[in-house]
DNA sequence: CTGCTCATGGGCCTCAAGGCTCATATGATG
DNA sequence: CATCATATGAGCCTTGAGGCCCATGAGCAG
């Protein structure tokens, strides 16, 4: 679980990329402020591996602000109107990313895990930087939840949409209701769970399955 | 359910906002593009109650998207720097809400409900509008949903965060087993659902739990 | 060719889960 | 004061859920 601090003054924005980022599996907000010292602030009492920085803040520039940081967490530097020169400022103050506002969030949450694990994507130019987002692009699951098979996320992703059942279960899968049970001990095994409505819930929780 | 559409050049706000306003258990985006032409054409073929439309976008401004759409949707219109000047554009085009993207996000989701209702807030003061949006403060949730206890809503999160059995459930709340299976058959009823399994989702699909 | 995983299935057993009806105490509300 | 909603609890009964062991055929890797 990699946890994440997102500094931007505009809520709507900051809010909204928590909830999205707080829907993956293996990222968690752990805070949201909106000006630079409030994120310094904030990383003494809650630790965050990796920061999401706005660079126009009220009451200093974002970019100032990470200089400060050090190495309590890596950043990376958001813009809304994203030139070279901010680029560059971010690179000396030691983000280890930048990105305009007008990336996918999918690209983002790609570089989130790129910086957790170590990688500085700041000084790569964009090939080299597009393919190493390619390889972080999918959330690594438990150990547990890796090692399901095909057949055990579709029951899962049934299970998750209110087919808790196990004859309903059967007839969307055209297998008898035994193979169900037993793909499900092994589901319950696997998730370290001890029945469905656990194994739905831990599911939803990892990302195999949305709720509605 | 209220259906919405974003319309932001921003991809890393759109897609936040998207994932933030369906985590809510009575709004649903429908839709989401980046500038004012997509914006008409995507309602064309999907529609939608209420749609948020950023100001500054490529290829024409927001507002004069909007008085095009007419009454196919009501259109929230947001912006990075609001100012008075644009408020009144964007009234003067119809806009039915009016907010900078420093506003945090239950204003927002509380004027998606107040729009989607009819209400007209930008042509109210300050005062007037605030405490509109106060009444649309809470998700308006299902009729069953309405109805659960605290008793029963307690029970619905435990259950959300993995308590699943019975006899934990009874140890965690110091009562008895059986009242415990009579509150989730009580549950069971409200929610339309036929076991815990199924509670739990709808639990968390309805916004009454969070899984993790 | 020999394991290996995966999906399919069977049998058997125990107990938990869910359906049903009912009772009591409490606090709010008309 | 009478009534209603809520929380608590009981008994009884049926079936479904989960634990355990095992078997077979397909497909794949060494």
């Amino acid at each position: 679980m990699i946890r994440v601090m997102i500094a931007d003054d505009h809520q709507l924005f900051a809010e909204g990329l928590s909830q999205a980022l707080n829907i993956l599996p293996d990222t968690r907000v752990v805070g949201v402020v909106a000006s630079g010292p409030a994120l310094e602030e904030a990383l003494l009492s809650q630790p965050a591996e990796v920061s999401i920085v706005d660079i126009e803040m009220p009451g200093g520039d974002g970019i100032d602000t990470i200089s400060e940081l050090g190495r309590r967490t890596s950043s990376i530097v958001v813009s809304m109107y994203a030139s070279d020169e901010q680029k560059e400022r971010a690179q000396k103050a030691g983000a280890r990313g930048f990105f305009s506002k007008g990336v996918p969030l999918v690209t983002l949450a790609a570089a989130i895990r790129a910086v957790a694990d170590g990688q500085d994507l700041i000084s790569l130019d964009d090939t080299a930087r597009d393919e190493l987002l390619e390889h972080y692009g999918q959330a690594r699951l438990d150990p547990g939840a890796a090692s399901l098979t095909e057949r055990e996320k579709e029951i899962l992703q049934l299970l998750a949409v209110g087919v808790s059942a196990t004859d309903e279960l059967a007839e969307r899968l055209y297998i008898s209701q035994k193979t169900v049970k037993n793909h499900l001990a092994s589901i319950f095994q696997k998730l370290a769970v001890s029945d469905r409505t656990q194994a739905a819930i831990e599911a939803i929780r990892l990302g195999i399955a949305r709720p509605s």
